[in-house]
DNA sequence: TTGTATGCGTTATCAA
DNA sequence: TTGATAACGCATACAA
């Protein structure tokens, strides 16, 4: 079964004009007079003619969408970030095409394989927890394959950057349990060698050692797949559980992670913030509606998103390679509600 | 800037072969020497050639690509049911591309037209709530424009159907209620106009009957946007709550509906199950996390995405159309929680 | 077994 | 002002 939609051909032929001209006329060239144009347009509208943007494409050797690669749609983060991407896109006349790694090297490979193999004009990608090498994406971008890098940056390329500023929230977040009384925070971190991972450990750290709490090395968990395995948090808590010194809170450092910490509390019976407090990175707008409501660090994904395509296609459309790239920084957002708050 | 990746000619000079005889050797044609094969597929392996899809596309008259029209990816449905779609798509060779309408007709109508403009082979669809007329579909779909409907059905149009029984559905959920002991169940539902919403309404109406409760109109609430905005399903609530004979308990017929709900009773300190009781539809899988556990509806999101995803491509890949359509109804399910316990 | 020519739908160059 | 032709990258019918 075909669809056949129109082309400049059919056109052509039932008017009596040259495949040229027609094109010419629908493109508003000034070659043409205004009474062919208007015939031309007539009909074309009348049979709902739109050109091939497959022909377009291979034509100007761009096909007009962005590609995006991120860890899970099903992640609140990264929809809200996908919204603000195709705010953007849609109103620069670009397509977006979304792909998902599900945190597997393998699946961001072969996806980052399809959209540079001229599908799209460009990338924004947020690197998947396996991925602990970045040729794939470096040698793309020394052939000139355009990319900016969110939310989980890679340091070594040398392109825009769109990130939250880690530090300060795994800082504001510690600190805020510090200042609620807890003293043996513990934390639940992404994979360890991801850029996120090791800037929220060192803010974990720095609001640490301003309080005059000693760090422990045993209170630090990571989990590889950032969370999105409820058995891999489920292990690190039984974990962190039996040590002989419990730790009395926690800083869990991504969604999936303070969402499944919560889960294991219930589940254990362990009741929040009394047994153990926390504060956790979340995105979720339903974090306020739990009992307790979760203290969150939020962050303003849909702003990145904007942000991100915006330098893309900035990038896209530029004629040759700025002379410096941008790093934006954004701030996270702090919202203390009741799981922080230390009862007794 | 442009990122130029290699192509058969590149290949094709540098070998001292044709352009066919190279297009030949990697496509593993029965007409060229094992000799050849090596040599081209090995050079092509070291420069890391890929066919450019676009030439390929205009090539073949297909794009090997699905579209996806859904009303906002940041709706746990709809993710799930996405990675339903791109399971099965990408193990039959096939890309996705997502595009969302946030419920609005306009939004609706450019994403079919981008997609249905030989982008994509064909297209998954569930209407927005805004969306009465159908003809933007039902004129592809004439032409030979392959679709599968999904969750929001449109009754006429012959193709493929993905839904899930509303009908049970909503009885199971309002039979609960019953069972539990409210007598005034509201219903917060989605625009009126949906099949989904009437075949809900239905399903609440019959379980009503069946207990012996009469139906009473002005329990029932529609909400244009599904939910989606927070002001609509406040504005039902305060209407639903300041009637002199109050509910006393509600079935919300969406995902959004029922997390708003809950959000409006934080709001007012309203107590769930003690002053309101609740089942609601909930793809969420926070839902069992809050105080009380909601009483829950779930779909089966990404099953759904699996069978819609592969009755497209069975679709797309036929030679004539099918001599008659599958109207998939997959059962959902009920999940008892907190939420529906009737206290006093 | 390999090469040449053609076409997919569009736009741009050149000619009329 | 309009038309014929070439080119984008690939695959295939036809020639050799």
């Amino acid at each position: 079964m075909k669809y056949e939609a129109a082309k400049l051909k059919d056109i052509s032929k039932v008017l009596g004009l040259s495949v040229s001209t027609i094109s010419r006329a629908l493109n508003d060239s000034y070659e043409i007079s205004e009474k062919t144009k208007k015939l031309v347009r007539e009909y074309a509208e009348k049979i709902n003619y739109r050109p091939n943007p497959v022909a377009v494409s291979l034509r100007e050797k761009r096909s007009r969408s962005i590609g995006v690669i991120i860890a899970e749609i099903a992640n609140s983060f990264f929809s809200q970030m996908i919204n603000g991407v195709e705010s953007v896109a849609h109103a620069k006349g670009y397509n977006v095409i979304i792909t998902q790694s599900l945190e597997s090297y393998e699946r961001e490979l072969s996806n980052l394989e399809f959209l540079a193999s001229r599908s799209v004009d460009g990338c924004l990608i947020s690197v998947s927890t396996e991925t602990k090498n970045f040729d794939h994406i470096t040698r793309l971008h020394k052939r000139g394959f355009p990319f900016v890098c969110f939310d989980r940056i890679i340091d070594d390329i040398k392109t825009h950057k769109v990130s939250i500023d880690n530090f300060k929230g795994a800082y504001d977040a510690t600190k805020e349990l510090v200042k609620s009384g807890f003293k043996r925070i513990a934390m639940l971190g992404n994979a360890e060698h991801l850029s996120i991972t090791q800037e929220r450990l060192s803010g974990y750290k720095a609001a640490l050692a301003d309080a005059g709490l000693v760090f422990d090395e045993s209170l630090i968990r990571y989990c590889l797949h950032g969370g999105m395995i409820y058995g891999e948090v489920e292990q690190a808590m039984n974990e962190l559980m039996s040590l002989r010194k419990k730790p009395d809170t926690f800083f869990a450092a991504s969604d999936k992670l303070t969402t499944n910490f919560v889960r294991y509390c219930k589940a254990k019976k362990i009741s929040i913030p009394n047994k153990l407090g926390l504060v956790g990175f979340s995105n979720l707008d339903l974090t306020d509606l739990l009992t307790p409501a979760l203290s969150v660090i939020r962050q303003p994904a849909f702003e990145m998103g904007e942000a991100a395509a915006e330098l893309l296609i900035k990038l896209i459309e530029a004629k040759r390679p700025p002379a410096d790239f941008e790093n934006m920084v954004l701030p996270p957002e702090l919202l203390i509600r009741g799981s922080s708050e230390r009862k007794k």
